[in-house]
DNA sequence: CAGGGGCATTGATCCAGATCAAGGCAGCGC
DNA sequence: GCGCTGCCTTGATCTGGATCAATGCCCCTG
């Protein structure tokens, strides 16, 4: 996909409808396709705010906190708009977990004043918006979540975005190792996998191979993902 | 402190320059101050999301999780803007830790599109983008932290926020309780209280009954709330 | 198709923090 | 001032998940 054919689905995935040509000129000049192999890192100026459109694939946004291990903040796939935070306290890193194919635009061109540009503004606020519930429900489950409602809850949060997308019969290709599961739950590799192996022991999932996974039984897999240990 | 003053604040120390009197005047319109003793709930429409002006106290944001125990998101002290967001999965309500005084702005209000209001937008979006780091640092601590280093973060960022304001010689009140502590940080209050003792005993701050808490060395505590386990 | 590297699973043990259980102490009403 | 109530602290024990340690199994390469 090249610049023109990706600013045309992020355009009509994204956009509001109505901006002024003007403006949607220079947005067009602002902003960057780039085109990431699986792993690669998204190299940015740490100093700006970034966001980002992705047109193909997936990819995780990660925090660096130590050497050791990294806090993954969000996991995004094709259509999903990614705010990518100048470097504060913490460094941020976008990196593609599949082939991908984005869009960059620096968060200062659509924060950009302007009688014309309240279109773009709103974009922004929304998609920030959209942001913060995300985290928040991060916030949520770290803090006050067993080990099988993070990974059952992450599962059901794999399934209701990746479900209808991909292979026949309801099964997913997981776009992200075990590892990367373990760092966006605050887990460790062998957990995730013990609370995968218990999920299929106990027949709410199917796994095939490594990435492989398939849902049998969504009710069951919500009870799971609920409540407190103390029950409610 | 009556509706013009707390306003009168709140635009002076939020709002941008130069904004038509149209703008602010509409905005004065669609705000309501509301005063909350200590422990009080704010009451709003789940529906809808708002912005919230600290004018005078301290509050908590927090999610109820289950009938147990709720996870905080974040506390707030005078000068501050909270994002209340609108009852998704979780259902959010704002509680005064002590008396306090608010501005309660609905999120619509801001966001109305208007060739005059961008600056208003901006505002929204500026708003938005400071709840979404704080919660993403939040999700950091709660993800990869060991009990100390959350203690330890927990009282460096209070110390920022109100080591200056409180009575003489670096004391401080703490407004908020052992349990609130413990579930803004994701753990029992029995940890917390025991990981109090434990920086008392290193030296490091000192408390006096309840809530009275000093900070002694500040570099220690960083140590202490900046590393892994693992170290780096 | 054989070999090898890396991720994933599984098992054994350990430990940080939860849970359970007493006291202790500040602040309040009487 | 005295007792009461509700936090807070401290101690003892328990346990979920981390850590340590082997295998096992994809998948890629030659």
């Amino acid at each position: 996909m090249n610049f023109p054919d990706l600013f045309d689905a992020f355009d009509a995935a994204v956009l509001p409808p109505g901006l002024p040509d003007a403006v949607i000129l220079r947005l067009r000049h602002d902003t960057v396709a780039r085109e990431l192999a699986a792993g690669e890192q998204l190299d940015l100026d740490p100093a700006r705010a970034y966001f980002a459109f992705l047109g193909a694939g997936a990819c995780k946004l990660a925090a660096f906190v130590s050497s050791a291990r990294e806090q993954i903040v969000s996991f995004h796939f094709t259509g999903d708009v990614v705010h990518v935070p100048a470097q504060g306290r913490y460094g941020f890193t976008l990196t593609a977990l599949t082939d991908a194919q984005l869009l960059v635009i620096p968060a200062d061109s659509l924060n950009r004043s302007g009688p014309d540009s309240c279109g773009m503004l709103r974009l922004a606020s929304r998609e920030t918006e959209n942001a913060l519930a995300r985290s928040r429900e991060t916030s949520i489950i770290l803090g006050r979540r067993s080990a099988q409602e993070r990974v059952a809850s992450f599962i059901l949060a794999i399934w209701d975005r990746l479900g209808a997308d991909s292979r026949g019969e309801g099964w997913i290709d997981l776009p992200m190792s075990r590892g990367e599961i373990a760092d966006s739950l605050g887990l460790t590799i062998e957990t995730v996998s013990r609370q995968f192996s218990e999920l299929r022991d106990l027949g709410l999932i199917e796994t095939e191979g490594r990435s492989a996974l398939r849902v049998i039984d969504l009710p069951g897999l919500s009870r799971c993902a609920g409540q407190l240990p103390v029950a409610a």
